[in-house]
DNA sequence: CAAGAAATGGACCATGTAGTCCAGCACGCT
DNA sequence: AGCGTGCTGGACTACATGGTCCATTTCTTG
């Protein structure tokens, strides 16, 4: 029998209650940290519930993973919409960085920290990841591309190159203030990206 | 028992072994998926070999994590010495992103990789991955002081903080190259970040 | 060459873990 | 009320894995 969607609302709260767990003890742990045991007791159900709704292990970390996406992308819905102006992109950022503050620099960003650790393990979670990226990507190229629209941008800027350029230092900040534990390590490497933005022309410099 | 520093060059050729069979397998499977037994095998080692020279399976880890450090560090060492021009920062990028294809787009980058599966779980281990990643850097920003030193660089220009962010985006173009199975990620990074080098002033823009 | 140290082989143990199985419960529907 | 489907509890198994132990072989060195 493979894993069951459920039928019910409680069925579906279930599920839900599942994933979190799960979701939590993995960025508490790590993927292989994570035992389905200790799922199953932090989500307060049994073994059968869990093979109810989930084929296997790695199906569950995909769902894991798709979660993350959504929880990552979807908890900066707000944000997004003032990614048109270059005091939006900052305003941004600045939330960005004071988070990694409160959280003490731990954890780096959930995709990227699962994209580690899943991404050459499961490709069905790895393109859950990339999924979650896209968006993420097309909600900073949605905001650029609007700034263009307005003519803040140079004309031959990229919005769809600086909008990748800005996700990767993301996401290479993140990494670098996690291993280091150091917030500021997110924040230079924002300000180095959304400072290039204005100076952009889409062209390579000699 | 703690480990053992081996004592004769036998000793130390066993104890390498250990570690570069470790290491690939942890390439392949990642940390979790790497299990002592695969490494003993590949090793063609003994059980009590391995725990002659280390003192439990986090202690290898640590010294795989160091490893992978000297290798990707010290694998660059002729690349990083012309890193004082932006035609040599082009080079070196192109061999990293040259790299990426030569691999599928697969891996992405050893300590970046790493970091994920290790710098929540193990303290030693972190404090590898963020030594390897201090050198990285220094050899970046040296380059860029010698640039300065010849009056290249915008005087305002921190060649700090131009390595830092030099840095993020090969992590963070790493990253999306390896979750989107693409190299083009990681040299439009590398483009931006270098991009910025000539036109950094230190002062962030208005 | 003898003695001690380093290195090695591999059986063995304890345990944590993914996954199975089936009986029992809850609840909507007729 | 009673029936059926979805949901739940938890015992149980098979096995991989980390780690221990000790006997044996191989080096080194005085």
């Amino acid at each position: 029998m493979t894993s069951a969607q459920p039928a019910t609302p409680k069925g579906r709260e279930t599920r839900e209650r599942i994933i979190r767990a799960a979701g939590e003890l993995v960025r508490e742990r790590g993927v292989a940290g994570a035992s389905l045991d200790d799922v199953r007791a932090r989500a307060h159900v049994s073994k059968s519930q869990l093979y109810h709704y989930f084929a296997d292990r790695d199906d569950l970390m995909r769902a894991v993973a798709r979660a993350a996406s959504e929880d990552v992308v979807g908890g900066q819905a707000e944000l997004f919409e003032r990614l048109d102006t270059i005091d939006g992109l900052r305003a941004w950022a600045d939330a960005l960085v004071a988070l990694q503050q409160t959280l003490d620099a731990k954890g780096g960003c959930p995709i990227g920290s699962l994209a580690g650790q899943l991404a050459e393990q499961d490709e069905g979670a790895r393109l859950e990841l990339a999924d979650g990226l896209d968006r993420w990507e097309a909600a900073i190229r949605h905001g650029l591309e609007r700034m263009a629209a307005r003519g803040e941008l140079h004309p031959l800027a990229e919005p769809g190159v600086l909008a990748q350029n800005v996700l990767a230092a993301v996401q290479g900040g993140l990494l670098l203030t996690q291993v280091r534990r150091d917030p500021d390590q997110l924040r230079s490497a924002l300000n180095g990206a959304i400072d290039a933005i204005p100076r952009a022309s889409g062209v390579q410099l000699g």
